[in-house]
DNA sequence: TATGAATGAGTCTTCATTCAT
DNA sequence: GATGAATGAAGACTCATTCAT
């Protein structure tokens, strides 16, 4: 049963899911976020005791959302393959119609210019040129077959290099020698199957 | 040549580095910045017209230190294979030396308690798992090989999902039709090689 | 005859009562009252028309406690120094057994930390002083009474004099000339009888 | 010397007592106080960490301008006599330049309409009266001398009692025995010297 | 009669930025 | 060139009071 308190609830997440992914959390104000929820400033503090709160129980309000639907999307599906596509199509998807919200609640975007964003995409670019060139590279050689999409194959080394590195400071465990370093690569370069 | 007024700016720049890195963006003040760089406040402006400023040319200074490094890393190697270890061993490292700049910057740390950040751990885990998940049963209908480091899978495909999904929202002209996510998945799949 | 109302309205001032003395006018909010009766905020106004109304009949109250007891305790006393120590003595039983809450809600101890109290109260000891000095020189020089209790003399003296300052204040008719500084002074010095 | 901010410190702070002193603690504001001092809010804070800091150096510097005062009267004086003429001519000339202020900061004026105060009134009165009945009793007696100014033997009694009550609650090693009142009260009927 | 829910008005406090020296 | 001092603008949070039920 969902009780009028719950209702309300989350009525002011899904204000405050707005305000803080236009604004991101400092630049959001409750005052906004009563107006946007059609309230009073005050009534939000009824409901949550602080800005700190509000935003934490946001998140996990819009991360149970993903979850539920990545699971969802991924379970009726039989063969591997299809289940990836599903989920990179899920997560796609998802991404798109929360675009706006993501970009500014993730990056710091929120205090950086045009004019920086500029600059930032070039870097962004040389990054992932790094990876290109390796890719560019390794087809000329042969070492990496000639009808890889190249982009997607930076992307992809780009995206799971991240991964991996920030797993292996923040879940030390998983150790940190070479043998896993070396396995991953192997995954990269003769895949999963 | 280093000019003096160069000197300077590195100087604020680290503190900003600093400052900002333990507490964000929001939460370091420009007070912090002076003290850490052992000058008066109103001297930054001397250097940089605003605190936003500040900001981006030390984002600008941080990622350059990325790159020329990652670059290095990489050139000197010859296969594919030597290059992607580089990188990945390089990343690991530089992200290990930062761990707590980037954790800070990167995520909402500071307005996230204790008690949440295990519940966001939870949910980060459930995550992981949808991947991990599907790995496992490939492994077991013999879809996937059975020597798959599950976990070392699992981050992969969540990383590269994340880079592709992004990069498709932002970078519209790479399209948005089935043949792409075809085309990822199976990259993933099959392996670079 | 105690009305229904009547007692629903001792019943709210004795919350007051507890909360304000432990909290002060401006600390004890109305929220606190209603919880301690045990009643509904809404419901104190339905018997006083606002936190102020309710705050002076609480005083009220607690006053003509205080009187009903000091009258009934000397009353019943025949001699003027039987009467003043059971007046005295009263006034001790009173102030003791209601401590904590004239503690609080005469002083300002809300926003005054404990290491602020201790520097007030060194202040405190040294006006007490002053009165104290004079009483020990007085002594020495052979104008007071050699078997006077020196403590119990300056706190006389402090006692009186506020007491007499504040009401030549707020009370000018009284008149404001020096013959009644030397009649109370005298006053102290002969005593009353 | 007078440092420059320790200048600027006095200034906010004699705004502060002008403030205070009219409004009490919780009624008067920064803001106040800021444009009484004809300075920016924000300047406050350079001074004064908070509010209730500023609140407390008030405090000392209003307590130690009086204790100076009441030494240097009753210093050049010789006799006890004098000097508690000094001192209670001091006093009330103290009590009397700051009646305003004391009047708010000691009492709780700020939340007592002036109806209250005709009824609060008539309480002291009433409370002033049961010692005025004692005074008046014991003169009819003969217990007390003939030539006695009845209101202030009363105000006399008042002030010590409360000074000592005080005492007793708040100084427990002074002891709380019986002996102790009747040494009060012998020393007030019989005198100081 | 009793009250939970709602709220606007009000206040402390912070901080990027300016400017006189 | 360097800076301490000053501050306006902004925002989180509180609470007495109201009102629909």
């Amino acid at each position: 049963m969902v009780t009028q308190r719950g209702k309300r609830q989350i009525e002011i997440i899904e204000a405050a899911l707005k305000v803080f992914g236009e604004n991101g959390f400092f630049q959001g104000t409750m005052e906004e976020v009563a107006k946007e929820a059609g309230i009073g400033k005050a009534t939000i503090y009824e409901y949550f005791s602080s800005k700190k709160e509000l935003f934490q129980e946001m998140l996990v309000y819009f991360v149970e959302d993903y979850i539920t639907g990545a699971h969802d999307a991924t379970e009726k599906e039989n063969t591997v393959r299809s289940k990836l596509i599903a989920l990179t199509e899920y997560n796609i998807a998802f991404v798109k119609s929360k675009a706006d919200t993501l970009q500014r609640m993730t990056s710091r975007s929120e205090h950086v210019s045009e004019d920086f964003k500029c600059k930032i995409f070039n870097i962004k670019q040389t990054v992932c040129s790094i990876a290109l060139k390796i890719v560019e590279k390794g087809i000329e050689t042969g070492e990496l077959r000639s009808d890889l999409d190249k982009n997607i194959a930076a992307l992809i080394i780009i995206g799971a290099l991240n991964s991996v590195s920030t797993e292996y400071i923040f879940n030390e465990e998983i150790a940190s020698n070479t043998i896993n370093t070396s396995t991953f690569v192997d995954i990269l370069l003769s895949g999963l199957s």
